[in-house]
DNA sequence: ATGATCTTGACCTGATTAGTCGTGAATCAG
DNA sequence: CTGATTCACGACTAATCAGGTCAAGATCAT
């Protein structure tokens, strides 16, 4: 359940597309650019996004990527799900049916686990974007990772 | 913060320790054996709970391992954080004073850190040699990973 | 047609994980 | 003292993953 520079510059790329997506596509350069993220990378976290139907991409001039739901239907557990793959911190509390494996201390971590979905469920994209337009107004310096 | 084979395995020598310590120090290829842990690979184990201070160690024959203070007074999150390094799921959580840097959604996780750890340090040796043996009583099996 | 843009897959590098192996050092029994 | 037993420690390796880069191709507005 680590999460690397993909759950991060994911997230940080939908919130872009959140914050500045009002009008027509955003193109993969403007967000590279305002998120400091490499471009050629943030083209592969792009296309899981598609693939996973979070955005849309259209391509030609004046093509680009935006939201393909609302930012308040779209939760932080998701995205990460989607970009990082289960966040189990313990092989054994994936949900794939036949369960088979047991592992120590599973009890202790099957609460922390599903305490953690339950808080990144509760959190949506248009509550992250607010949240970053707050901290922007603030002038407040935000590096990554 | 994902737990690994030192994590899962270490712990499991520590709760062989507190099960099968009464009387006398316990062999390394004895825990192997009980635990189905690789015993060359255990000797790393053993050698890092040594150094945190978990176990004292003695050579020679009837030498073995023995827990270093009372099971009641060892909680899981030290073993863990001695074992696998800090648990924390964002670099930006680790607590090193000067904080630097921030990452998106730290807010979030934060959280789900501090109950994480919480519920971690809620849980003593004692606690999972008590529940380890009522497994065995059940007969259960225990693969580990 | 053309140029901006997305799409895909191949590839690269360094770090980490999960071990194995061999040698050496302490301890104890006889 | 000698040898058996057990831990101690460092070197080595094989596989996997993270975090990227790069190049060729597909698409579409104009």
């Amino acid at each position: 359940m680590r999460i690397g520079t993909k759950g991060d510059y994911g997230v940080r790329a939908l919130i872009d597309l959140a914050m500045y997506g009002g009008d027509g596509p955003v193109q993969r350069a403007e967000i590279a650019r305002r998120q400091h993220v490499p471009e050629a990378y943030l083209d592969h976290l792009l296309a899981q996004l598609r693939r996973a139907g979070f955005i849309r991409s259209m391509r030609g001039p004046s093509g680009g990527h935006e939201l393909a739901r609302p930012a308040e239907e779209v939760n932080l557990l998701q995205v990460l799900e989607a970009l990082e793959g289960s966040l189990a911190p313990l092989p054994c509390l994936e949900d794939h049916e036949g369960e088979g494996t047991v592992c120590a201390q599973q009890w202790v971590w099957r609460e922390i686990y599903d305490d953690m979905r339950e808080r990144l469920q509760a959190v949506t994209l248009h509550d992250l974007a607010e949240r970053e337009r707050d901290r922007l107004q603030r002038g407040a310096v935000s590096y990554s990772i």
